[in-house]
DNA sequence: GTGAAAGCGCTAACAC
DNA sequence: GTGTTAGCGCTTTCAC
């Protein structure tokens, strides 16, 4: 059995509570005292017991983070920043997958879970504003991504319109006027999602330019896995839509897209122009690397993890709406047309 | 405040014993009770307070998972399945990245942080056999990866040295000669690290085939990232050492290297066949795309989490040694010498 | 500067 | 079948 603060009290022979002092930094402690308690410390190898710290003090340090999958190279490196900057503030992460699924976003904000941790990063994909009213839990909650909830809830995005419009002109910049588009939503889903937020900023760069629409243009996909971004290149060339541009709502969509159009035999980027939008570790090292939008992922972790914990420890703040920069990141998948 | 049990069975009109044989699935209990509980729970919203569950029963429910980092494919991908299987198993997961340094994985496994998981799944790469005394711990660990330890301690591992060996064949029976390897270890490292495993099977496959060791095909890099297995081909073009293929010792350096290699005007798989090691998802998708080795990266964390949970549940249990089966996977980035 | 005691919310041994 | 009670290990108010 592990050593309690009483074992360690007893050794030293000093009250349990003095103990405690010593360990939470209490100012007022004869430097002889604290010697005692530190030794026998050491000597049983105690360890705090933070169930019932967290019984006590009705806080757990632990962070939930409630995202689609790890398995996507996007949320991965999320988490992966965001556990390593809660780390920093003295906070553990819970991570947890929702799968894009309704009913598992939903337990993650109000199931069981919600009572071991002090506060929850989650990334909805299922849910919309339609459920705004689920957000307003009362305990600490962070939105991370795109759908718009209410205002009374913290969160944190991606000037995803801003930035999808700034990468198909980026396009329409280097010549192209036919520009497909992969990964649009399909009929049903929540106006605000990511989807339709980008889809939006390739719509305005379009009309921006004199550029009509073309429906036969736009793909919608059922996930955003690479296989789903091959299968909209194989109906943009199956149905002979002609096209001098791609832009994919995300980089493994563009990855997926690119392998698809060589294997096509279509020629990348002096054939078609392929943009993506992540800005993922692994983008660098396509052939050719992909030219893509960086939508801030490091300062959404940055902004993330400092917004949930200062609601932690301040309840009362005012509801943050912080939205970060991007940049357009050219390499190699992308030229100018002749 | 939240509602407590008291609360419950106030509004309920029983004792609040009652209220926790109902939660607990006691069986004795009057159906009309049950329902006026039942009934109670859902009108205040009741949820039990975990960290007075784990104080008073000394579990959590809480598993630790200590891998280097989630930026990294492999340990992202594993990290997901193993969030998936424990969660079908009434676990949630802690994730903490150890970042391959010695002192964090030390943390991990000794840290305040165990005192609140029931278990931990640890993946070293820092530590070694020098250290097997400290996996020794009073509360239950499940080794991950390939550094041998005690015996007195759970372990899951792949056959590295196997699966390095078959690949190696694969590359000498297509014809292959002068087989660059990529990722070796440094001097320093643990002899029964990864790297020294996977190197001991493509030794192994050389000497089967009576074809000999020419060290300046054997290329240690920093760390195991895209850029490292980029930065080995450099290497070898820059020397001028002449080679007609590749095993990279995983995925991600396996893309750096053919990345570069293409860079350089080397055709894969006309001029330099190229085999990884990992099967990550996006192996699928590069171009061309990669042979590589299935170390059984699902059935490992199948495996960890039912040895941990059963360690957990049956800590008297023998020690186990659990070694997953390989597979080659082949794609287009290999092919028969003419 | 240190000691005694209450109580966080829960489970389970023990009574009835 | 249900009620009473002790106590998990800790922090903290109140004395001294």
């Amino acid at each position: 059995m592990a050593a309690t603060l009483r074992d360690v009290a007893a050794l030293a022979g000093v009250s349990f509570r003095t103990v405690s002092n010593v360990i939470n930094g209490y100012q007022y402690i004869s430097d002889s005292t604290r010697a005692k308690v530190e030794a026998a410390i050491a000597q049983l190898g105690y360890q705090p017991n933070y169930s019932a710290r967290s019984l006590r003090l009705g806080r757990s340090n632990l962070l939930g983070l409630a995202v689609p999958t790890l398995s996507q190279g996007y949320y991965a490196e999320l988490a992966s920043e965001i556990i390593d900057l809660a780390r920093k503030r003295g906070f553990i992460v819970l991570t947890e997958q929702t799968n894009s699924n309704r009913e598992l976003e939903l337990d993650a904000l109000r199931g069981a879970r919600r009572q071991m941790t002090d506060g929850l990063l989650i990334n909805p994909l299922a849910l919309s504003s339609d459920d705004a009213a689920l957000f307003t839990t009362e305990r600490p909650v962070v939105l991370l991504g795109e759908n718009t909830f209410s205002t009374t809830v913290d969160h944190v995005t991606m000037k995803n319109t801003d930035a999808a419009a700034s990468a198909v002109t980026f396009l329409i910049e280097l010549g192209h006027r036919r520009i497909a588009l992969i990964g649009i939503a399909d009929a049903g889903a929540t106006a605000v999602g990511t989807a339709n937020l980008r889809t939006a900023g390739y719509h305005r760069a379009l009309a921006e330019h004199g550029i009509e629409r073309d429906a036969t243009l736009e793909l919608s996909v059922g996930f955003w896995r690479q296989e789903d971004g091959a299968a909209a290149v194989r109906q943009l060339l199956e149905r002979g839509v002609e096209f001098d541009a791609v832009f994919a709502l995300t980089d493994i969509l563009a990855i997926g897209a690119m392998h698809e159009l060589q294997a096509a035999g279509v020629s990348i980027p002096d054939d078609v122009s392929v943009i993506g939008f992540d800005d993922l570790v692994e983008s660098r090292y396509t052939v050719p690397e992909l030219t893509t939008v960086d939508g801030g992922r490091r300062q959404i972790a940055e902004a993330a993890v400092r917004t949930l914990i200062n609601r932690i420890e301040k309840p009362q703040s005012p509801v943050v709406f912080h939205e970060v920069d991007f940049t357009i990141v050219q390499r190699g998948s992308t030229r100018r047309r002749p």
